[in-house]
DNA sequence: GCAAGCCTGACC
DNA sequence: GGTCAGGCTTGC
C-alpha cells in the first residue's frame, strides 16, 4: 500500500523518467478516478511539459508548463494520489496495457507513455492551479520526514483519541498509513490505544525517532509491497520482511517471543506485541488533553495578530 | 469477509 | 471543533 516511502519511491523513478518531458494527448478510460471533469482534465493536462515533481505525505504534484496546446496559459499541477492499489508505470506505447488501466499519457519522443493502474479505484488524478495545489498542500500536516520534534509536540498537545489514528491523520502529520503507523509504534513501544496527548515528552520524542528511522529505512528498501505496491519500472518494494508487527498477527515478537495481536481502532487493523507495548493506564487524562487545549488555543491567539 | 486511503456526514 | 463510523472498490 503506497505510504510516504513507497510514494517517495514513485516521485524518485518520475524524477529520473518523465522530467523534462512534453505530455502528448492524455486518455481517460475511467472518469470515476478524476477529481472534476474528466473532458477538461484532458484538455488541461495534455501537450504540456513536465516541469518537476514534488511530494508532500502520500500526494505527488508534478508541476506542468504553460505551453498547452490550446493555447492555455499558466501552469497547471498535476496531483496524484495512489490510495490503496494506484500504480504509476512509464510504458512503451506498444506494450500490452494491464487490466484496470484508467489513464495513459502519452510521453512526446521515445514512444513511451505514463500510465495510471487501480484495481480499487481509490486514488484520484487531479489537474490543479498553483493556488489550488497550495490549499491542497496547506490542509496536510507537515511531511513525516520533514516534521520537527516541536512540531510533532505540539501537534499532540490537546489531542483525544488513540496515537494510532492522530499518527495516520494526514492533517497532523503527513505520510504514514496504517503499517508504518503500527511499525513505529512498536519500535517506540508504545500501545496503538494510548491517547495522543496523554503521552510524555520523552514518549513522543522516542515515537518520533522511531517512526523517522522506520521511514526512512522503508525509503532505503523501496518501500513494502504486499501485492498491489510496485514503482514506476514496476518493481515491488523490499521492506516486507523488516515488518515487525504489520500482518502478523499470532506470530512471535521478534524481541520477547510473545504472540503479536491485533486489534481494531477507528475501522482499521492494529498490530502490537501486548508484552512490549503495555496498554497504560490513564490517569485524570482527560482533564490533562482538556487543559493542553485550552493552553494551546491561547498561545495561539497570542502569536497570530489579530487584524481588525 | 477482509484490507486500505480518503471523503462525507453524524454525533458530542 | 474534534472524533469516528460508513462507503467506496475488488481480489484474495
Amino acid at each position: 500500500m503506497p505510504e510516504l516511502p513507497e510514494v517517495e519511491t514513485v516521485l524518485r523513478g518520475l524524477k529520473q523518467r518523465v522530467i523534462g518531458r512534453r505530455l502528448g494527448v492524455a486518455q481517460v478510460s475511467h472518469r470515476q478516478i478524476i477529481v472534476g471533469s474528466s473532458v477538461k482534465f484532458v484538455r488541461e493536462v495534455s501537450g504540456r511539459r513536465i516541469l518537476s515533481a514534488r511530494r508532500k505525505g502520500k500526494a505527488i504534484a508534478l508541476e506542468l508548463g504553460p505551453e498547452n496546446a490550446n493555447g492555455d496559459s499558466g501552469r497547471r499541477y498535476l496531483l496524484v494520489r495512489l490510495g490503496m492499489t494506484g500504480q504509476l508505470t512509464v510504458n512503451a506505447i506498444a506494450e500490452p496495457v494491464e487490466p484496470h488501466t484508467h489513464a495513459r499519457l502519452a510521453l512526446e519522443d521515445g514512444g513511451e507513455e505514463l500510465r495510471y493502474v487501480d484495481a480499487r479505484r481509490f486514488g484520484r488524478l487531479r489537474c490543479l492551479a498553483r493556488h489550488e495545489l497550495d490549499a491542497v498542500f496547506g490542509g496536510l500536516g507537515p511531511d513525516a520526514r520533514e516534521i520537527s520534534e516541536e512540531q510533532f509536540q505540539e501537534a499532540l498537545l490537546g489531542r483525544s483519541g488513540p496515537l494510532k489514528s492522530w499518527l495516520m491523520n494526514q492533517q497532523m502529520l503527513a505520510g504514514v498509513g496504517n503499517i508504518y503507523a503500527d511499525e513505529a509504534l512498536y519500535l517506540a513501544r508504545l500501545h496503538p490505544l494510548t491517547q495522543a496527548g496523554g503521552i510524555s515528552a520523552p514518549d513522543a520524542r522516542r515515537l518520533l525517532r522511531a517512526l523517522k528511522r522506520v521511514l526512512e529505512r522503508a525509503v532505503a528498501l523501496q518501500g513494502t509491497s504486499f501485492r498491489d505496491y510496485i514503482d514506476i519500472e514496476g518493481r515491488p518494494g523490499n521492506f516486507l520482511p523488516q515488518l515487525r508487527v504489520y500482518q502478523r498477527t499470532g506470530k512471535p515478537c521478534r524481541r520477547c517471543r510473545q504472540p503479536i495481536e491485533r486489534v481494531i481502532i477507528s475501522g482499521r487493523s492494529s498490530h502490537f506485541c501486548p508484552n512490549c507495548q503495555p496498554r497504560p493506564r490513564r490517569l485524570r487524562l482527560r482533564r490533562k488533553i482538556k487543559n493542553q487545549r485550552k493552553t494551546k488555543r491561547l498561545a495561539a491567539r497570542k502569536s497570530i495578530p489579530q487584524n481588525k
